[in-house]
DNA sequence: TTGAACTGTATCGGTAACCGATATAAACTG
DNA sequence: CAGTTTATATCGGTTACCGATACAGTTCAA
């Protein structure tokens, strides 16, 4: 039957753009647009313009990713040495909570 | 050097309260107090009341989790089959979200 | 034996994060 | 040359989350 799409809706808001977008900047730099499509591939999750780059300048600010320069009309975005380490705490935590509740899951919700 | 905690602070609001509940609950019922020491206990982060009651109320709407009675002050909380579904879901999601973001940290971040 | 600390639920005002529509425009595709 | 895709950006509205506050029962040590 397979567990995903359907089930993705339901649990209120997406939450955690600023994971998303640094994981995927993890995986070298990119553009808004790109980094859309990058995370649609690989997290099933489309943000939505309004996410996207208010969270970009969010991180920005807050040092984690930086702008770069191009000639076209592209902004592309590069992680930094802070972005990298803040999302290994978070992937870290994420993967935390992933392990205890499928733990959990797997005594006493076996046969789902 | 240990990652945790003060890494935890950067990224935005804490997102993800439905899951940290629901994955508690998979533990075996109970009532929000427990649950907010559960929940800091397995992933380190303290829901704040207003977060914990509004994601019950919302949870228990959507059918996810159900309210037990009880005899005394306790309202405790038992997570339903679509609870544990959809909790399925997510932590599969956020799984493969942890996956890649860890591959490519290692592959460009691995002097960290 | 009282008062401090802890347990426990609940509400409310404020804010941060997210959403979707809209705008604009270049580039590619048939 | 019309339609789709690529690409960035803004804005109003919504929602989830936060922290303070309130209230009350229980436990336990001074």
């Amino acid at each position: 039957m397979g567990v995903s799409k359907e089930n993705l809706e339901g649990l209120g808001r997406n939450s955690g753009a600023a994971v998303l977008i640094l994981s995927s900047l993890a995986g070298g730099e990119k553009h808004g647009y790109a980094l859309v499509k990058d995370v649609e591939d690989f997290a099933g999750v489309r943000l939505a313009p309004g996410t996207l780059y208010e969270a970009l300048a969010r991180l920005e600010a807050q040092g984690f990713i930086e702008a770069l320069d191009s000639e076209d009309r592209r902004r592309p975005y590069r992680l930094t040495g802070a972005g990298a380490t803040v999302l290994t705490s978070y992937l870290d935590a994420q993967q935390r909570v992933v392990k205890v509740g499928r733990a959990r899951l797997r005594k006493g919700w076996s046969f789902l």
